[in-house]
DNA sequence: GCGACGATGTTTGCATGCAATACGCGCCCG
DNA sequence: CGGGCGCGTATTGCATGCAAACATCGTCGC
């Protein structure tokens, strides 16, 4: 790798080509997927030492992406104590749930009013394989089907700044979130709703859109809060 | 606390005292003041050397600030040729002012519904201090207090994730919006329309200051991209 | 025996150094 | 006279070095 081939190695490899100027980038990359796929669950300590091996860059970079996660709320940095992964409480979830239900009723009309008929082609889509994965006992591949449909769902209201947001604070509840559909009542129900939302896009029900996904945020995250508050026992 | 007050506090200054561990961080708040004050104007290209001698910093956490900024949206970094402020486009502001909008609709239910009357009493106080910088022709203060109305009312939905969300957008177009209020017509409207807001708010009725705070929005903001498109002149 | 203290290795925070890229400017050629 | 090219300088990107803070563990005093 960049261990000093010394000499006659103008370039440091044909593969990984200038990757110059996006280090920090590249980097947090990795770390979020790391973090979203469960792999660097909530509270663990980030070393810097391993993280450089592990990724292949220098400490400089690497402080720049911990700073990057930081602001998008995945990271807490602690002074002269490092990087962890945030922790988020029954509590933190509950807020981030109401703020990510407010964003979808939000882009529900919007998406009604402006969105194309492609773009909900492509939501149904999306459902037809989210009710394959169900039928095959997907559950991974189900959450993140589901995961899509929303987001593309409010990628309707074609605003990108709603979009940006909706995808970063998606993202830091992700793994929160994911406890809940361990749960077969709330599966099939919830493929139902979904039923219905994509029935209100396609026939740009506004305000019916709105109050179904509300009324799917909240059915949904009351079953995760008791799961994660181990007052029921997940049986997928 | 931490601060050791055993013996001999090898402390190095008595004001400027352990800011190790948060360099970065206060660097990016005094450029992030920079930037909402007007002094680094939109499309300002941010040289490190002059930052870091006028900052007192070296380049390390100026860089990490660089991240912060960046990913607040504040500033825009392009590989090998350094951070620029960010500049929007009236289409970008358009899509910004939806999403802010949006957020304040989805907190003007949960206001009503959870703040208490010393929150709509700050509030209230608020609006006092803002007829007064209209009746004295104080615009900047004016705008200021006006932004604190609106975080605060935002404030009273009490969630953090939103309020966080809504304060770091509400800064991204922050200096946009303020060319909106250099309009004398639309300024005393803007104050009736925060009377009624004011006493939604307080008679708790959810449904119409969610329509206020939206036509509100509207209203100024439709003035506000005339300014910017240079189809009306500001007469304040 | 127990707890506080201190030495030492580890980790973080920031400064600095080096290499690569961008930029300004003069020159050459058309 | 204008445009492209090459070179020198400035600036950025990242690696490394050094000092402060932390952590671990052994020792000492009580």
């Amino acid at each position: 790798m960049q261990y000093a081939p010394d000499v006659a190695t103008p370039e440091p490899a044909p593969e990984a080509r200038s990757l110059r100027g996006r280090s920090a980038a590249h980097v947090a990359e990795r770390i979020r997927e790391r973090i979203l796929s469960g792999e660097l669950p909530p509270g663990e300590r980030l070393s810097e030492r391993s993280l450089t091996e592990g990724l292949g860059v220098t400490r400089t970079p690497l402080r720049e992406a911990f700073k990057i996660l930081e602001t998008e709320g995945l990271l807490a940095i602690v002074p002269n104590r490092g990087a962890q992964v945030v922790e988020l409480s029954p509590a933190d979830v509950d807020m981030a749930m109401e703020l990510l239900a407010g964003l979808e009723s939000v882009a529900a009309e919007l998406a009604c009013a402006r969105g194309t008929d492609e773009q909900f082609a492509e939501v149904a889509r999306l459902h037809a394989r989210m009710v394959a994965c169900q039928r095959a006992g997907d559950l991974v591949g189900y959450f993140r089907v589901n995961q899509d449909i929303h987001q593309n769902i409010v990628d309707c209201a074609d605003n990108p700044a709603l979009s940006r947001v909706y995808r970063t604070e998606s993202a830091r509840v992700r793994l929160y979130r994911f406890a809940g559909n361990r749960v077969s009542a709330r599966w099939s129900r919830a493929v139902m709703e979904h039923e219905q939302i994509l029935l209100a896009l396609q026939q740009r029900q506004g305000p019916l859109l709105r109050e179904l996904l509300r009324a799917h945020h909240l059915n949904g995250w009351r079953v995760t809060r008791r799961v994660l508050e181990n007052e029921l026992q997940p049986d997928l």
